[in-house]
DNA sequence: ATATTATGTGTAACCGGTTACACATTGCAG
DNA sequence: CTGCAATGTGTAACCGGTTACACATAATAT
């Protein structure tokens, strides 16, 4: 392995003058330079990361903490974060937290031992005070930590009011909202923009609380829809439990949409693997992991970052479990 | 922070029986392991992981390589390697590699620099001499590289066995086969596992090669449908294939499982969500990804390696796109 | 002409560990 | 009692970089 002190000692110069011109940082001649670029032509020296780190205390690692990759939502997000990471020269360590505070401490810590560089954190039962104090460059998603801690999010209280829109536009009369659970921020503002909305029509509503679970959904939904054969319209605030909502009306009877009309949240891709195609309000997961890690970037490299809150825009995807617009 | 030196004159020892101590070479007295202990303790003193790769040219990262994240058959995978890595002290970096050998290489070479204890490789398009020289611990999943790089895989042809069997034995006369890619291993096993069954009985069939993506999918089935509206049961070697062929069915009018048989491969959880659920010869993808890590980290912790390939087991999943066995 | 300042470079300390080697001791065999 | 192996410990070199500081020279200001 060919090191520092060998660029040196072919370009005859010394190491300091070899590492001022690689980092650009000091006094570097042009003759210094062009002989130092042709010794690391030469040797085809490449520069040792960690022992630099050992230095700077840097590193160009960045840590993803999510609950949990295997959730359908996460591998769209961390595939943008590794893709920008790439691009900007940072290497993914991906955490899943299980919703775990432990493991989440446990995360940092271990990694600030390596000098990781940052973290993106997706996370409802973060440990704030933990990661308010981790005295290294964060990103949050969906969640406020504190006001240094810039987030990213979608928009989902306006997301929501689409989406519910969408159904009083196509004729529900009484929509079953399926509320996520009240920890979870952007699952409370999707409530609170599917109660903005219904509240400016006279349709009736009701909701209910059911985690992000498709069985847990489905039943949920099997059970409202047998107590209260006159819904018409379901806005799910997941894609997933949309889909169990899809499958109750199917187990009952209902038909999806001339019967019953759905609408999720999320734009997961297996939305349109289902019969009929799941109606939803998209998020843009790719562009928020992308945003949320050009943000963090920014923020490692010391620049400034102009806000501390990123929303990206939602879509509302049309498929079959709604029905075309009554003119 | 505190150092290996600081712990070292709290003891009243050298560095060296600290660091000794700590990694057990070498020989230290009862009395010096007892000070340094309670130095530790009381110091608080965790070890510099940099610092200590820097020396032993080694770390406690491995990579795992994958196409694409986003395909629904890796978060799985990559939550089993994430699991078992972090009980043994490991990290995980994510790599996206798109099949683009360009890439692979990079992510190798470049974590190489970080000295990288192993890799866990799944792709298609690999540049096989080029991990074959990488000089670093592989494990690969699905495809052998060489002999001396274990292999961990899903039993892929008696997995195509039973799911055809499956279809014949509920009475399909006609089956269509849905053939992935022919660069991919896997998919080969399968069409093989395939043939052998097939031939084995009197019914017809026939093979259609298609990517396995959704919307391809869908379209290939709906032609060959409506080519040959005999066919009464069809065998995807792909969920996402299958999901394909279930959504082509609908839009053609035939009724699953009554008048068209369906059974997928992997046992992704989209199959459930299905309607009608999904048939499904389904792989242990948690398995595999929990063998393969702990294979590598026997392969970096110098332990034998019992064996070289490691196959792991396959099973039918029944759901509704398929009929009850008659008798 | 002289004082500053900007430019350019090398030496050596340092980051925080590991480990080769030299130098005790102690135990036991011959 | 001597010799050699086993046990125990410290000093200092080393891993491969970064950077403070000292020093030298050229350019500009006064």
């Amino acid at each position: 392995m060919t090191t520092i002190k060998d660029v040196a000692k072919k370009a005859g110069v010394s190491v300091a003058t070899v590492s001022r011109f690689l980092n650009d940082s000091g006094y570097v001649s042009a003759d210094a330079a062009k002989a130092v670029t042709a010794a690391v032509d030469e040797l085809k020296y490449e520069l040792n990361p960690v022992a630099r780190s050992l230095n700077t205390k840097k590193s160009n690692l960045i840590g993803l903490i999510l609950p949990d990759i295997t959730n359908p939502f996460f591998p769209e997000l961390a595939r943008a974060v590794e893709d920008v990471a790439l691009t900007y020269g940072y290497t993914v360590v991906l955490c899943n937290s299980d919703e775990n505070p432990e493991k989440e401490k446990n995360y940092i810590e271990t990694l600030k031992k390596k000098y990781i560089a940052g973290f993106i954190v997706t996370s409802n039962q973060l440990d704030a005070p933990h990661y308010a104090n981790a005295n290294v460059p964060i990103v949050a998603l969906d969640r406020a930590i504190n006001d240094k801690i810039p987030v990213v999010s979608s928009n989902n209280k306006e997301g929501a009011v689409i989406g519910t829109n969408a159904l009083l536009e196509r004729g529900c009369r009484n929509v079953l909202f399926l509320r996520g659970p009240e920890e979870l921020n952007p699952a409370n503002d999707r409530y609170d923009g599917f109660m903005e909305a219904i509240r400016q029509s006279d349709a009736d509503y009701q909701v209910v609380t059911c985690p992000f679970h498709f069985a847990d959904s489905q039943k949920v939904v099997e059970q409202a829809l047998q107590d209260n054969p006159s819904i018409d319209g379901i806005f799910a605030s997941s894609d997933v439990s949309a889909a169990g909502a899809l499958k109750a009306a199917g187990t009952i009877g209902r038909q999806v949409p001339d019967d019953l009309q759905i609408v999720g949240f999320d734009g997961v891709a297996m939305g349109e693997m289902l019969s009929p195609g799941l109606t939803t309000v998209a998020q843009d997961v790719y562009k928020m992991g992308a945003v949320a890690t050009r943000v963090l970037i920014k923020q490692i490299e010391n620049k400034k970052i102009e806000q501390s809150f990123y929303e990206v825009p939602v879509k509302l995807v049309i498929r079959g479990t709604t029905r075309s617009v009554a003119e």
